[in-house]
DNA sequence: GCACTCCGTGGAACCGGTTACACCATTAAC
DNA sequence: GTTAATGGTGTAACCGGTTCCACGGAGTGC
């Protein structure tokens, strides 16, 4: 006998099935007496319901299917603790499925989910509307993170392009008129509005005729390469600014390691905020999105759905520009920015 | 109708349920002809099979539990990196809990995952051995990731012991006397065996005497304290020997900030070698854990347990001195190590 | 004393799959 | 020509819960 059932609960009590059920659920309509008979039994044999039959019954599963793409480090835990922690609230679990750009791939992902969850948090920067709306399961309810617009499913998203023109203004507030960008992948929509957000800003200030782009893909390698780029021609920028901190700490370090003064020959600015980006010489100013609230939120945001309660169509997440050394002190006070007290 | 189900599938086929069944998992006693009129009807109905109702029928979830402690960062990431990909290539999905070191919330977590999983990966480095052996499902494989040893079950521990020795070893190597170690929380067995090694060590060096631990939590702001306080009284120590990487980089900036030279006056070595290890000035030498790889094994492990496949009762993961700025290159070439090229 | 309500309990259907077993139509073997 | 083996298909039981409905006994009002 591998695991007692509810039959063997209600064989124990001299019960009926019926009987069991209702005590071990809470229903009222159980005599106390017989209650703790069962709950006795129960107990003696370890009895712990069968989660599979339960959600067959009941068409609940108690559990929150997460599909996101391949996040790195920070981003990936962070966002997973924020969703752990909303769902735990509500006494619900959490399957995690990780779904490349391949919309195949994507279909299967998100069909192994059904008859286990009661829904679904999507995260999809790099898939296309279509290919997203194809692939979805029908009847469950699900919550879109900075994905492709969707008409009838909630959505999240991060407000990339005005957090990207911030940044930019900044750096021409503080003196900088040749600031250069590095670029996400253009598959990535989040990279797409921030390079759009940095193109805009340029041209608003004028200073577009110095703006350059640089292809990137958000992994260090591809921000050394634009650093030792710009070490070898320090004419072309006097700033940069990239699509995420892991290129911004690459194009940093390499900038240190020809002897290019950073910040004074050339700001350097990230965006993510993670935890490098304090510890790295000099530390990196750069535009932090709070990544545990935004699943928190999505999560909270499904878990409203499922309960049917009413909650926002559409929410919007604001980056929070956080200035360090990298990007030069002189002009510290900014307007709607937070100023950490500076290490050494 | 929410969904198909494979008695819509059969009546659309104008076959029963049985054939249907058989038809869609590939059995091969079916009429080709007939099986395509199945598959056929399947697609044209979007069928999705019910999970939970395949799950009662064959004890087969195709799931696996996941139950790990508060874990912080890249730590948490990377194992359930490493998990992931292991559970993916055979195609397992996971359902992840956390479970906080109250051993009845690790009872209710565990409860939670019956009938819905087909066996459990638990991290339990703070759980006393007979609170986690009591809380264990009955007939469910298990394998243990730095927990107490429970003879039944298969498990993998990080050489944190030898690992911690060997650090001090090489500190004395360089020509550190004076060594502190600033510890984990107690209730962690990981911080518990570093700290031993430690003691061990400098028993074995003779330097004793000069010995010194102090009692820390895993956080940055535990190596910050120690760090002044060492600042105010250098002739404490001329090496730290934190139990991890983030206590190392606190007392590494408290230091710093103090204007006390790392590593001349003061050596500082962590352990983990997180990502930031690598980017903190002077960059910290450290014990390399591949996180993603003890995920991935201990996946791998508990997969092979439920195929029937014989595997090994224990494994042992080895971390590895990476040697860098922070505790002096002069004594560089050390044996069984890796030294980086150092920037700047 | 009778009819009616209320309430605790049990029997059985149901959720959506899988599969043991029965069945029938071929074909092969004698 | 009869029997046996073979192989495709259908019927129904089963996995382990929940819940509708029926039933019987106690309590209340007349």
């Amino acid at each position: 006998m591998a695991h007692a059932t509810i039959r063997d609960v209600a064989r124990a009590a001299s019960v009926s099935v019926a009987s069991a059920s209702r005590a071990l659920n809470g229903h009222s309509s159980v005599l106390p007496a017989t209650r703790t008979r069962i709950l006795d039994a129960a107990r003696e044999l370890a009895y712990v319901p069968h989660a599979g039959a339960r959600s067959l019954s009941t068409a609940r599963a108690h559990a929150i299917g997460v599909v996101l793409p391949d996040l790195h480090g920070e981003y990936f835990s962070e966002l997973v603790r924020g969703m752990v922690a909303a769902a735990r609230a509500r006494g619900f679990q959490l399957l995690l499925s990780n779904m490349h750009a391949d919309p195949a791939q994507a279909a299967v992902a998100l069909g192994a989910m059904r008859g286990r969850v009661d829904g679904l948090v999507i995260m999809a920067p790099d898939l296309a509307a279509d290919a997203l709306a194809a692939s979805l399961p029908r009847g469950l309810p699900v919550v879109l993170v900075n994905a492709p617009a969707i008409a009838v499913h909630p959505s999240l998203d991060v407000e990339n392009r005005a957090a990207a023109t911030a940044m930019v203004r900044y750096l021409v507030e503080t003196g900088r008129r040749r600031i250069a960008h590095i670029a996400g992948p253009m598959v990535n929509r989040e990279a797409v509005a921030r390079r759009d957000g940095f193109l805009a800003a340029v041209a608003e200030a004028g200073v577009s005729e110095a703006a350059r782009v640089f292809d990137g893909d958000f992994d260090e390698a591809a921000g050394t390469a634009v650093g030792r780029h710009l070490a070898a021609e320090p004419a072309l920028a006097d700033a940069v600014f990239a699509a995420n901190d892991n290129m911004a700490i690459g194009c940093l370090l390499a900038l240190r390691d020809a002897g290019i003064g950073v910040p004074d020959r050339i700001a350097v600015a990230g965006f993510d905020d993670i935890p490098a980006a304090r510890y790295i010489t000099p530390a990196l100013t750069t535009m932090r999105v709070d990544i545990a609230d935004l699943g928190g939120r999505a999560m909270e945001r499904l878990l409203q759905a499922i309960a049917g309660e009413p909650g926002p169509q559409h929410q919007t997440l604001h980056p929070e520009l956080v200035i360090r050394a990298s990007t030069g002190l002189a002009n510290a006070r900014h307007t709607r920015t937070k100023q950490e007290r500076v290490r050494q």
